[in-house]
DNA sequence: AATGGTGTCAACCGCCCTCCG
DNA sequence: CCGGAGGGCGGTTGACACCAT
């Protein structure tokens, strides 16, 4: 299928890494507007990203409600365990996993379960259920109505445990990853959070709703306005814990004063 | 201290599905 | 019914950090 072309008016497209300027844009834009076309998104927001790019962050990353850090030894015997039932469905696996996304799900997996699956096949096999017993369970897709039927022959997850699944990584091991991710997850868990409640509480938004009143979304395809940027300005260079944190998280940020970037000028 | 190997994870790519005109 | 556009999903990759030598 051809795709149609992501950038039609010949502006080049950032990639990569996501700056704290850019996670800003985006989350002022989306608790001011709401999400309403990740295509023309980018552009009213003032984004130099294609909407693929911007829905991922904001699905995966910035978006409330998102838990970072460790898996938990539950989490991991239900990812392994869904997995068995499921294969590589992630976002059904992720429909399981309260705040867990399907990116990081599968990262996790790839990284370090796939290995502890293999080793404890022989264990899992004895602990499965007869082929007679089935669950169901439905998992609402975010943009949509409709519904994700899934059903297959084992108990709920919470029902059972299996014994040993999770001994196959060591604690050091565990303390090693953990430390590697520390930095991105730290971000995402405290910083993030932080955003979401100061913009809201400044701008006071609704965020949300099925259905909105004309006015607003015709204010959807529009870029922020003026007033809007200086209510964003002043609430952000108020939140001197906020900005604390986010030096720590981005070591690297320049702290842009030419007056042209008001996210970062402090 | 330098360097190569390995693990982790954020983000991109491309295909597929659904919706809508 | 058909085709285009938007969005969702899974596979893959590149950058980075850590560790061992």
């Amino acid at each position: 299928m051809m795709m149609r072309a992501p950038n039609s008016d010949q502006i080049p497209l950032k990639k990569g890494t996501w700056s704290p300027e850019e996670d800003h844009k985006l989350i002022a834009y989306i608790n001011r507007y709401g999400i309403w076309n990740w295509t023309e998104m980018p552009k009213a927001a003032g984004l130099s990203r294609s909407g693929k790019s911007c829905r991922l962050r904001w699905m995966n990353y910035l978006r409330p409600n998102i838990k970072r850090g460790n898996f938990t030894e539950k989490e991991e015997e239900t990812i392994i365990r869904l997995h068995e039932m499921l294969g590589n469905r992630w976002s059904a696996i992720a429909a399981r996993l309260p705040g867990r996304t399907d990116n990081e799900i599968k990262n996790y997996w790839h990284t370090r379960l796939r290995k502890i699956s293999k080793k404890n096949n022989v264990v899992h096999a004895t602990n499965k259920l007869p082929d007679n017993q089935t669950i169901n369970f439905q998992t609402e897709r975010s943009n949509t109505s409709e519904t994700d039927h899934v059903s297959f022959s084992a108990g709920a997850p919470e029902e059972k445990s299996i014994s040993g699944s999770s001994s196959g990584i060591s604690k050091s091991s565990k303390q090693t990853t953990a430390a590697a991710a520390n930095s991105s997850s730290n971000y995402t868990n405290v910083v993030i959070k932080d955003i979401h409640k100061s913009l809201q509480a400044t701008l006071e938004v609704d965020t949300g709703l099925p259905e909105l009143p004309g006015e607003v979304k015709i204010l959807r395809g529009q870029p922020l306005s003026t007033e809007d940027l200086e209510i964003l300005e002043n609430c952000y260079a108020m939140d001197t814990e906020l900005m604390w944190l986010e030096g720590s998280i981005y070591p690297d940020a320049v702290q842009n004063d030419s007056g042209s970037d008001f996210w970062m000028n402090f």
